[in-house]
DNA sequence: CAGTATATTGAAAATCATTAGCATGTGGTT
DNA sequence: AACCACATGCTAATGATTTTCAATATACTG
C-alpha cells in the first residue's frame, strides 16, 4: 500500500505546485490562505461546501476568514483546479476531482459522491446553438445513511 | 399549424385539470393562486426561478404574493407536476416538463434549455449503496446569446 | 535587504434567496 | 348562509454569498 499513499501524496504536492505556477502566471500572489484552501479540497473525497472548507481550515490555520475561502474557491474555479457541483438548494459544493466523472446525489440530504464509469455517448461540438464544453451525468437517489433513517 | 397549437392548448388544459384532481385527492384546496402558478410554468419553455414566476404572475394576478409562489412551487414538486433543475449558484429553477429529458446549461448566464434525446445507458437499481431514482445529463456550454457578446 | 506599490485579507455590513410566524381571508362542506 | 380548517399575505428571520474598506503582506525594485 505504501506506494499508493506515497503516489497520492506526490500527486497532491504536484497539484499544489501547479496551482502556485498558475497563480504566478496570472499575476496572482501566493498566500498561505490560497494554498490552505486548495490543500483542504485535495484532501477531501466528498464535496464540501465553503462553510465545510472554512471549518476544516480553522483547525490548522485559525487566521483564515470565511470571505477569503469564498474568494479563493472562486479563483480555483477560474483557474480550473476545482469544479462547482450542481445541486438544487443549499450551498454550492466544490470538487477538486477535475477528471471526467459523474455524480450520485442524495435527494434527502444532498450528499454528493463521485462515480467513475463511462457512458457510451460523446457530446457534439455544438448543440442547439450552444458551444458545448463538457457534461456530467447526475444520478439522483437515496444514500445509505438516509435509507437507514427510513423507519 | 392550428392543430398543433390546439393540441398544445388541450394538453395544458388537461394538465391543469390533472393538477386540480391531484389537489382534491390530497385534500388540498383549489385556489386561483395555485392554478396561476402552474399556468405560468406550463406556458414557459425556459426554466424560470421563483422570482421569474412571481413577476409574470403579477401582470395578470397582482394579488399573488412571493411567499405563496414559493409554497405552490413546492407543492407542485411534491405532486410531481414540476421538477427542480440543478444549477450551481443563483436561484433554483423549475421545469414543468416532467418527461425524460436532459439539460443544456449556459456557463455564462445560467440559461437552461431542455434537450430531448436518448443516451444508450440505463441506470442500475442500486449504485454504491444508493437507491437510484432517476438521472439527468447536464451539458455545459455557452449559449448563442452569450457567444454573441464575446467580442 | 529595506522600501514601495499593489493585490489580498479580515471583519462587518449589505445583498439576495428562501423560510417561518402569525393574523386574516377563503374554499368547500353542512 | 355559516362554519372551520387550510391557504394566503405580509413581515421578520434565517442562511448563503458578495461587497466594502481599512489594514496587511507579497513580490518586485534598487
Amino acid at each position: 500500500m505504501w506506494f499508493i499513499l506515497y503516489g497520492m501524496m506526490l500527486d497532491k504536492e504536484k497539484r499544489i505546485q501547479e496551482f502556485i505556477e498558475a497563480c504566478k502566471g496570472m499575476g496572482l500572489k501566493i498566500t498561505p490562505q490560497r494554498v490552505a484552501v486548495y490543500e483542504v479540497l485535495l484532501n477531501r473525497e466528498d464535496h464540501p461546501t465553503v462553510e465545510d472548507i472554512y471549518n476544516e481550515i480553522k483547525k490548522k490555520y485559525p487566521f483564515v476568514s470565511l470571505a477569503t475561502v469564498y474568494r479563493t474557491v472562486e479563483t480555483l474555479e477560474e483557474l480550473g483546479f476545482v469544479k462547482k457541483v450542481a445541486y438544487w438548494g443549499g450551498s454550492i459544493r466544490y470538487d477538486a476531482n477535475t477528471s471526467d466523472h459523474h455524480h450520485l446525489i442524495c435527494v434527502q440530504c444532498g450528499a454528493i459522491r463521485d462515480v467513475e464509469f463511462r457512458i457510451n455517448w460523446e457530446p457534439p461540438e455544438r448543440m442547439e446553438g450552444y458551444r458545448v464544453l463538457n457534461y456530467s451525468l447526475h444520478i439522483y437517489g437515496v444514500c445509505p445513511t438516509c435509507q437507514a433513517k427510513e423507519n
